[in-house]
RNA sequence: GCCCUCGUAGCUCAGGGGAUAGAGCGGUUGCCUCCGGAGCAACAGGUCGUAGGUUCGAAUCCUAUCGAGGGCACCA
């Protein structure tokens, strides 16, 4: 039984008790769905709800009361074993081990599908992450993004969505001039222009481009053949990295592409139409404020130029011109600013600006010797994707970058990343995996075999936790792409790998010994073997890889 | 000045209204005569930044305040 089993013959308990006039609640009061905790102590029982106290107000009755009115249909729930009333009205719920049990046999069968759901079916959802500019590698924060945006993906399909995974490449304006221009000034033998780019990388793309073009100095605009190859050559090296590390995006969008179909002017003759753009000083204004951003925002600038949002808003009309329902933006902190203008921009072309969802995720700071430290090209504190992925290797990269929540700053600290000392819970979870597979090897080698199952004999504690934690497996990915947070995903991991482990040093797969093989061994093989499973289905959706042997 | 995020164990962080606030790392002490010790058990370690409020109940929600980080362009 898992805890949405339960939470469903609990709700209809509640429903039958309200039909049937034992207890009064106003509808509006009564919740879709009863919620099912874990206690903290075991005393408390497998499983616990405090519907009685939050229906006590609303029904005007003691909460214990209301208790007692569900005890006894509760108690007639199949699988439950026993209903006690605690404290001030809570209701505590012990299963049978038969009826927990048969999780274990259920998880080995649904395989890879285990924790798989359909609650986003039909959603047809364009994430943008990454989107990092071709004017040089990849950093720890779009590592991060990577990480993160990837994993959310996966958590999103596994939820039945249709989830198209994109990168804005963004190769219009200004910082591709300076780049273009940094790359001929070091063809050249001179210094980076002062608002340009340095770094090795700058050096290797010139020699490559020279090297592709050897007359390139003499021929006619040269920084136009340096900002065209350049830009190529970046972009490939960006797509390499990223596959390096498990993350391959499905639509790679180039930004001028928007400018050279007519997009963006067809878009700004659609507004100027419908009156959110006005003429002001000599630029085009969108009127944002009206839609609640806290100014209004320029779209062609005085010179003539588009300004950056009006691709902005030419590409948001293209996600949804493709179909997608929903256009999630994962942007670092110091995008925050473009929540508001994103979604005004949608709404000023009289679409539901909650079709735009912007995700935010705080920053990535290096830390040595408990200081932060500026990432500074100059200072070579610079720290890459493809420098973590050297380092730790990308199963270690991913998960430390994955298991924390996108709200929080991460510090990384370079003493511990150089040192390859792996405090890194990634092995925990990928040990109890390792180890999954260990007991099963022995298992076969002793005769032990998934023949029988006999889910009664799953009785002991840790067993009994064991099953709790996978049971709840399949809520937290609900829960992980409801919320946009793939880290609860990793602590869950956690968490099994935690109950396998002292499950596995207090019950043994094989006999001991001469014994005889019995069920309670064959037994325990499937919830060995059903440990494994979400254990590799969870690192899967962490874009982490489950190691048989470590 | 305005906006966003964070403040929980020595460190890094979970905890999205419930019972005695958790994990990893670090510290101390145990556990290898049998399925992998990259593991397990036990102990130590907390005014959940501070002050109010809502609630039967607040680390969690609201307000204020202090501290940290990040934003507030006719840049992209």
């Amino acid at each position: 039984m898992t805890p949405e089993e339960l939470s469903a013959a609990i709700t209809s308990c509640l429903k039958d008790a309200v039909d049937a006039g034992e207890l009064t609640v106003p509808a509006d009061a009564l919740p879709r769905e009863v919620r099912v905790e874990r206690p903290k102590s075991r005393e408390h029982g497998d499983w616990a709800t405090s519907i009685a106290l939050q229906l006590a107000k609303p029904a005007g009755v003691p909460p214990r009361k209301i208790a007692e009115v569900l005890q006894g249909r509760l108690a007639a729930i199949p699988g439950v074993s026993k209903v006690d009333i605690a404290g001030p009205g809570f209701l505590n719920v012990t299963v049978d081990a038969a009826a927990a049990g048969g999780l274990a046999k259920a998880i080995v069968e649904a395989g890879a599908s285990y924790g798989t759901n359909t609650g986003m079916a039909g959603t047809r959802i364009n994430l943008e992450f990454v989107s990092a500019n071709p004017t040089g590698p990849i950093h720890l924060g779009g590592t991060r993004w990577a990480a993160v945006g990837d994993s959310l993906a996966r958590i999103f399909q596994s939820q039945g969505a249709d989830v198209t995974r994109e990168y804005y490449f963004n190769d219009h304006g200004n910082q591709i001039d300076r780049f273009a221009r940094s790359l001929l000034a070091s063809a050249k033998g001179e210094p980076a222009p002062e608002d340009g780019y340095g770094g090795a990388y700058i050096e290797d793309i010139a020699k490559e481009v020279m090297s592709n073009t050897p007359d390139i100095l003499s021929c006619a605009d040269p920084q136009e053949e340096f900002r065209a190859q350049g830009v190529e050559l970046m972009f490939a090296s960006i797509r390499a990295s990223l596959h390096e590390f498990g993350v391959d995006f499905d639509v790679y969008f180039h930004e001028n592409s928007l400018f050279e179909d007519g997009a963006v002017e067809k878009l700004l003759e659609q507004l100027k139409a419908s009156g959110n753009l006005y003429a002001k000083d000599g630029a085009w204004w969108l009127n944002s404020t009206g839609f609640g951003d806290d100014k209004d925002r320029v779209v062609i600038k005085s010179d003539g130029h588009a300004a950056y949002i009006a691709g902005d808003i030419a590409y948001f009309k293209d996600k949804r011109d493709r179909g997608f329902d929903l256009c999630i933006y994962m942007l670092g902190a110091d995008h925050h600013g473009y929540v508001a203008r994103l979604k005004a921009a949608a709404a000023a072309m009289g679409d539901d600006a909650n079709r735009v969802e912007v995700l935010i995720g705080q920053m990535v700071n290096l830390v040595k010797d408990g200081v932060p430290l500026r990432m500074s090209k100059r200072a070579g504190t610079v720290v890459t994707m493809e420098d973590l992925v050297d380092i730790v290797g990308t199963d270690a990269a991913r998960y430390s970058l994955a298991r924390f929540s996108s709200d929080s700053n991460i510090d990384i600290d370079l003493d511990v990343l150089t040192k390859k000392s792996n405090e890194n819970p990634v092995f925990y979870v990928q040990y109890a995996h390792a180890r999954t597979c260990a007991v099963g090897r022995n298992a076969a080698a002793a005769g032990v075999e998934r023949t029988a199952f006999d889910a009664a004999a799953l009785s002991h504690p840790t067993e009994s936790e064991l099953l709790a934690v996978l049971g709840q497996y399949p809520g937290v990915l609900t829960q992980a792409a409801a919320f946009r947070e793939p880290h609860r995903v990793a602590r869950h991991l956690e968490v099994i790998a935690g109950a396998y482990h002292r499950w596995y040093d207090a019950c043994r797969v094989t006999p001991m010994g001469d014994d005889a093989v019995t069920d309670v061994n064959r037994t325990r093989l499937w919830l060995n073997d059903a440990v494994g499973q979400v254990l590799a289905n969870g690192l899967s959706l962490l874009g982490v890889s489950a190691p048989e042997r470590m």
